[in-house]
DNA sequence: GCCTTCTTGACTGAAAAGGTCAGAATAACC
DNA sequence: GGTTATTCTGACCTTTTCAGTCAAGAAGGC
């Protein structure tokens, strides 16, 4: 039940990206000064939300990292599903990513308690975190 | 956000010897067999399942383990922290196993937003963890 | 005394977490 | 066009955790 580094690392730096969103970009280096994050372990970060389509980057000098998407159309669900993968707590009960239990001794599924439980879990947790937007998490402002 | 092999092993085992408590208790051999738990692994589950006080046991012939408490006063969150620790998502919002986030760059904690998200996650999970009981997870019904 | 069962603790192999590094590519500036 | 600043790519590394195995011992029943 743990959230990786990775993903920590990963919404602060979205926090510096969205306080200055809409005015200017910000370099990997300004991201890890004032988040306390491992540069090259931020780089890995970025590129990876990059590649899922929520930032933009620019090289060379002046160069920098940018949100793409407004900060509310982009929910700590999403970001942590790409740094970390799915939210359900067991792969039988992930809704993004289902994958049958090769061992489960339930043959009907639905009676399984282990699901039934873990089912449970996991909407409670999607429930939050795919509402809660960027905008939500940097105004700092309590939800759920 | 994953709950371990361990842990579902733990709480198949404790479907088992809920069916039967009050009349009999069980080997390790039968648990294993029903559930398809390998043995020595789930040896290893509840011994730590025996000293966390859940269980007795008896050695030698006519041996195995028995619930020592009644199914409706353990939780499912107690035996998940027992097999895999703190519900919690981060250590700086774990109620039971509290830890300080060493590198936070927040001054104020009450202001860290990963720490308010992380909270309300924590709170969700344990809500249902905490009022699920043993005897509600083997009669199956759907609680939450 | 013998067999069965739990008990203890050490051990192992594979994978994931967390992080680092070298070198290439691209953009701006002089 | 060369220099400098930055992102980009992919490989690499170390430590910890997960999942499981094994061997030897202790206790209970017969």
């Amino acid at each position: 039940m743990k959230l990786s580094k990775k993903s920590e690392y990963g919404l602060r730096a979205l926090l510096e990206l969205t306080a200055v969103h809409g005015k200017h970009s910000l370099q990997r280096q300004e991201i890890a000064e004032r988040q306390g994050i491992p540069l090259e372990f931020l780089e890995q970060i970025l590129l990876a939300l990059k590649r899922a389509g929520l930032l933009s980057s620019r090289r060379g000098m002046k160069g920098g990292y940018t949100l793409i998407k407004s900060p509310q159309d982009i929910t700590l669900g999403q970001v942590i599903r790409i740094l970390d993968g799915p939210l359900a707590p067991i792969g039988c009960v992930s809704k993004t990513a289902y994958q049958k239990c090769a061992d489960c001794p339930y043959a009907d599924k639905l009676r399984c308690p282990v699901q039934q439980v873990m089912g449970t879990v996991r909407d409670a947790i999607a429930g939050i975190l795919d509402h809660y937007t960027l905008e939500d998490f940097a105004s700092g402002h309590r939800k759920g």
